[in-house]
DNA sequence: TTTTAATTCTATTAATTTGATAGAATATAT
DNA sequence: ATATATTCTATCAAATTAATAGAATTAAAA
């Protein structure tokens, strides 16, 4: 399951991306429009500026815009940036990786292997699954 | 990322899975092989219990072991029953369905088709991943 | 140039979940 | 009887999650 917070995330970049190089949207606005609290949505916000996915217009009449292309922002990264891992286990992530400190040899594990399978299962889907696929209509792909 | 006690459940069915109908192992022993608080998983073996994959034999002696074939327990199975849904949003769950709260319109929401892909990319794997996986030699299958 | 309205930043907080421990009750082999 | 195991319920500390608060900063507009 995800965070809410990752959830708004994505809710969040949605709404911009239907307005991508079309101007702003104010924090208020997108809280609004999609059941977010502002204060909240706020940290979010900032969050995907410091990621580099939105910029924003300071100041009065100021807002954010998307200034990646919606099509080159996929699950996975919102997930990794809000959520973290997509491994289920810290030591077959590849952006998070920790030891098991219960497992006393990493080479000897037979459950790596089979995890890094289900690791790569869901990598790929949440990797192909970006943005854009959230406007697109159905009926295209 | 699964919980401990959802990876300590896994370990502690791959223990068993390899004295399979070979009598019985002992928490304290298990614990010990596994590097798993005892008293965390009394706890564990005793909801693997109650979810009818292990059986026990009380009193001195006595112990756990398996009901279930190892071919039969996936991973998905032990992930549902430790740490809930394996769908990304409450909405999209099979057995863990939930409304979103911020959400007006289910119905109309642009997310859920994408996170149906997702949820089935993941519970595909997970559930063809077994406790046998873990047992059985890398090279077959 | 003052006011207004927006983002930015940091701190705090309440509720929930996670990871674990404690101890009494119960069952059974010896 | 005794020793030893599971069973059951309660408790607890730490971490995480979801959110709120408020001051600082920025910039447009009056």
């Amino acid at each position: 399951m995800m965070s809410k917070k990752c959830k708004y995330a994505l809710k969040a970049l949605t709404r911009l991306a239907k307005t991508f190089n079309k101007g702003h949207l104010q924090t208020a606005d997108i809280a609004k429009l999609e059941n977010i609290p502002k204060k909240f949505l706020e940290q979010i916000l900032l969050e995907l500026k410091h990621a580099r996915m939105v910029g924003s217009k300071q100041g009065s009449g100021g807002g954010y815009f998307l200034i990646k292309n919606p099509k080159e922002i996929s699950v996975a990264d919102v997930y990794r940036l809000f959520d973290g891992a997509i491994a289920l286990l810290p030591c077959v992530s590849l952006n998070f990786y920790e030891r098991c400190e219960d497992c006393t040899d990493e080479k000897a594990c037979a459950m790596q292997r089979e995890f890094i399978k289900i690791r790569e299962g869901a990598r790929k889907i949440m990797s192909k699954v970006t943005i854009y696929s959230f406007i697109k209509d159905s009926d295209n792909q």
